[in-house]
DNA sequence: GGTACTCTCAAGCTCAGCTTGAAGGAAAGA
DNA sequence: TCTTTCCTTCAAGCTGAGCTTGAGAGTACC
């Protein structure tokens, strides 16, 4: 019997010409790896529980195995955006889903995230804590249109670090987003040495966070430096959002 | 003893002329009878657990019981908006509330992901553009439930500068929600010297914008400084996120 | 002074969203 | 073929968010 990508889940993407366009199947081991990247708390025993709750639906192999096609991916995928960066219970997603909004195909995901998102996807980013996923440089110069050399520039600044797994570099989700900002601004000629600027202040107010949570922080009781993490945050968004009041402020006397 | 709104939480808005402005102060049932009909799940307990979360920080009676000002039922629709028709965790609401970016629209609920989803209304406060509305100091301190030596303070450092008229000092928006944050901050024991930090760096961030859209604000042509004034806003909206960003990942550093 | 309302605090409850473990079959490599 | 690694189902268990409940006591107003 010949070996077909039916009974053979193992070799990722075997196909013969003549069996037709080449459907790259992937076991749920191999998926489960692909996407660890950017999710890291994803698990085999997640997808199938997602499948269990009608959110996935893949082919089996004669034996049982479960088979994923790249568009079950892309449409996992997208689970897990809505899930991390929208906060939406899998009974919404299922919904949406559902609701024909996202048929397989990156157009049409791009489209049901990009129309649930609506504007929302900053939140993700905001917080202190790390939920550690990870993008290749590749896909983050892509996402962001930002120029490599203003990568280079902002590394080189030690703005961003960046990590170096197997010869390519990966930034974490608020290194992805300052390089989008900093593209941003590059295209209103807001130029690299003007960072510092932004940097410094940076440095000045986290210190002095810091300082004042410091007790706190150090503690040894656990519930009390959670609290401080906490804390932390809401400081950290207060300030900013008064900054920006600030600058609000001092632009206002420019413009008029 | 007179009867004062301090002491008697049962009457909404009872008020004599020498007791001060009108303070439509509510006790937790009355909040949450009022809200029953939009929200059927609410509940005392509910309210008050959110306040338990920090999500709420009404102000007290002499004998212990909490008294809703108007401003702070607003709040508390918002939080339940956002928890209902956006599906937010109340750390998030938390954060979104801390960040002055939920804005509460009055119009009629969205029940769907996708209208509530759409377009998101920008906050009156992060334009430039001034749409000249002054609010009574009184009217502040109720509100923002600041202490009225951190507003003169303000005022001394310059922060805020308000208008005289009348005998009563009015503020503009951009000012109360200073006011607003300022107060947060020293809830967690930023004091107002610490403030200088945030000043000087809203100064420099202002004096770099001015300096590059400089010569298109001196236009003499409407239509460019018109344009100049928006990529103004843009401008400092993405500044402001990038030095939240910064901030980040500074305090990551810090927490661990 | 009665009654309706409110307070705090600790314990408990429910549900979403997974994880774990047992018992066993399927696929790939030697 | 044998062995290892990966996969299967199913039931039970776990964790944290988001409240609820109840006890015991005080407050406000007629």
């Amino acid at each position: 019997m010949a070996t077909t990508n039916e009974t053979n889940p193992r070799a990722a993407d075997a196909a013969s010409p003549e069996d037709g366009p080449p459907q790259k199947s992937m076991t749920i081991g191999a998926v489960c790896k692909g996407l660890a990247q950017e999710f890291p708390d994803i698990s085999i025993s997640k997808i199938r529980y997602l499948e269990d709750q009608k959110l996935l639906n893949p082919r089996r192999t004669a034996g049982g195995y479960r088979l994923y096609s790249a568009s079950d991916v892309v449409r996992l995928r997208t689970i897990l955006r809505l899930q991390r960066d929208e906060f939406l219970p899998l009974r919404v997603i299922r919904q949406e889903l559902a609701s024909g909004r996202a048929a397989d195909g990156e157009g049409a995901v791009a489209a049901t995230v990009q129309s649930v998102a609506g504007k929302r996807k900053r939140r993700a980013s905001v917080s202190v804590a790390d939920d550690g996923a990870m993008y290749p440089l590749p896909d983050v110069l892509e996402e962001t249109r930002a120029a490599p050399e203003l990568v280079r520039e902002l590394e080189d600044y030690g703005v961003i670090k960046g990590e170096l797994r197997a010869g390519v570099h990966y930034y974490d989700e608020t290194e992805r987003e300052i390089i989008a900002a900093v593209t941003e601004l590059a295209r209103y000629g807001v130029g690299g040495r003007n960072l510092r600027v932004f940097r410094s202040s940076a440095d000045r107010e986290a210190a002095l966070l810091q300082q004042i949570l410091a007790p706190a922080l150090r503690s040894r009781n656990p519930e009390r430096r959670k609290e401080a993490l906490e804390a932390l945050e809401n400081l950290a968004a207060v300030a900013s959002h008064l900054k920006h009041l600030l600058l609000i402020r001092d632009l206002r006397k420019i413009a008029g």
